[in-house]
DNA sequence: TATGAATGAGGGTTCATTCAT
DNA sequence: AATGAATGAACCCTCATTCAT
């Protein structure tokens, strides 16, 4: 239609990633605008074509982080071997991409605090975690249906390996040189999956 | 001596606490020094006769944070109860205090978010963690010997804890009108404890 | 001949409407090139074939506004009335209009102040000025020739006859919820021509 | 009281004084914050000290300007003249100082403009102009009812003599190299009082 | 003729910091 | 010790203008 190719589709995923990128590695608020631009390869002014604000911008780099999220949990259910293991094996892999998020956690903190004080990062981070919360929530009662699991409050144990992963990166992001953490985080949640497991442990 | 009493002392305090207060209010950065200055009812000057940079002013902030703290822990192992009693009385206590410490947390995301980018930042919260990570290992290492615990890795369980508290601090900010948090965080260390106990259940 | 029909003879005007509005809307400064596109419903950049700055499009709105200007003024001559009465008429005829001019009056006070500081502007303004005041003063000029006024400073007159015009205005503009401005406006003008009719008043 | 002399009050009428004379040279929207701080000897940051906003100056420019408005009409009155003489007198002195208001009159235009636009703006005009045709509306009446006039309207010939003046105002301002306009304005005012004097024309 | 994308200079505004008093 | 005034670098954002298609 256009005498020019719409690039627009294209640009918006270019702009956040580079802006993630440079607000991971100033901080929200030291990257300015010239910086994203700069990472990207366009002006200022063409950042504004595509982003009202700076603050739609760490906006939708907040979404677009969450979309990324903790991955894929629903296909995790798609096999036939145990409650149990499937969920080990997605703590697995969260805890193998540890090292490769690790960068960008600090923008992560910056949108927790960012949370106190806006309710709309507020509400995107809760929906968020809801919704790993009741995934996490119903695959433990599975569990406990098919006699995996013991009788537990299966949203306190959703709740918990969401907890003991979020809190392991806390840790983690102090001592950065520690390279133990994935397997913390794996050996956690073994231990509360343990607990929780009837008979074979 | 002196003819007016040397206010130093107790300016320097007073400074914290606003500053404190103003950073949980609008943000580590969106404060200005103005605001702190107004908050304690000083000039804007005055403020850099006791603090030469906002830098050194938020570096400070952060240590007398720490400085309180998970409050008193040694203090929980003067007493003839068991450990695993002691252990959930101090969570307990912290679990209680999680309404209080709420205003403030947006500044702990900073904090940690601030320390992906300053050395000075994340060694402060590394030995804080450390130091937590530590004394509870030795409490749980104490319960191994002592019998009540199993021969579990003292470590592992110490930093369980405190990446389940941070954990769930970290979801209960994302959905603050949810009151049950503190007991939340109770029954997960209690799981947990329960799990690595010998015995009696 | 052309494929198409050349646009470009009915764009001019269209675009000249658009940017009309648009400046009275916004302001001759606030207003963009983008908010006169749109108003037109073309590109920015196809407005840049029209006009080669904003300047020259201001410019335009300019002269396009004067070529409206005070109305049909010889017209009025080609009556058997009085000179006085075609006058009256012809002021009648403008006070009229105040209420639809009103909205681009704005626009008015700024070609006005652009007077102080483009000669181009001052000279089509004062091109206008001179005009109407030639027109109007060979009227005075025919009336005193035939009897119906005295032997009166027929420049002065015209002079004033237009300075009440613009000073009404002015008045009316800040105290627009006043509607008998038009009706001031004439009864000044006749008491103007009153006062230099000979017998007849 | 402070350390140093509190300049608050000296700052202000020298960056208004500076302001005007800013925003008459390059026009309101033309002239930056900086041109005007460098006018005053000031940096940029040292006017948002005394004006919140640019908006603020420009609104606090106008009040200023209003301030010193058509002069001392109160004072006019103190004589033992006819009202006629006295209203004579007053034009003749505002005629006199045309020629040194002329720079500002840029700005007065670009006003009127914004008074389309800004209640605030436009309100202040008003009440300037309704504030000068009280007065000169009660002095008509004085001359109505010594003797001096005949029964005009007198509400209309204070409008009138506004009106006229403003008139040539922006009659003058397309053509500035005329030097006769003040003349004009007086000649134009004897003629509207003289129509209206009763014997002694 | 028409346009959507891109640009970059420039303006308003903020704020940490300094300093004379 | 205390401060109010001043600074200036830096940031966000706008918008007239250009250009490849």
């Amino acid at each position: 239609m256009s005498p020019r190719p719409n690039v627009s589709a294209e640009r918006i995923p270019q702009i956040l990633n580079a802006a993630m990128l440079v607000f991971a590695e100033k901080g929200l608020h030291q990257a300015t605008m010239a910086d994203v631009a700069q990472e990207v390869g366009l002006s200022k002014g063409t950042l504004y074509l595509y982003f009202t604000d700076k603050e739609a911008l760490v906006f939708s780099v907040l979404q677009a982080s969450l979309d990324q999220g903790y991955g894929n949990l629903e296909g995790i259910l798609e096999t036939d071997r145990s409650i149990k293991d499937s969920l080990l094996d997605w703590i697995q892999k969260l805890a193998t991409q540890m090292e490769d998020t690790a960068v960008y956690l600090s923008i992560v903190y910056e949108f927790y605090a960012l949370a106190g004080r806006k309710e709309a990062v507020r509400q995107c981070l809760h929906d968020y975690f809801v919704k790993y919360r009741k995934l996490l929530s119903s695959m433990i009662e599975k569990g406990i249906e098919n006699g995996e699991f013991g009788r537990v409050d299966a949203a306190l144990v959703a709740t918990a390996i969401l907890a003991v992963y979020e809190g392991v990166n806390v840790l983690r992001f102090t001592e950065p040189t520690d390279e133990s953490w994935p397997l913390t985080c794996v050996r956690m949640n073994q231990l509360l999956l343990d607990s929780i497991s009837l008979s074979s442990s």
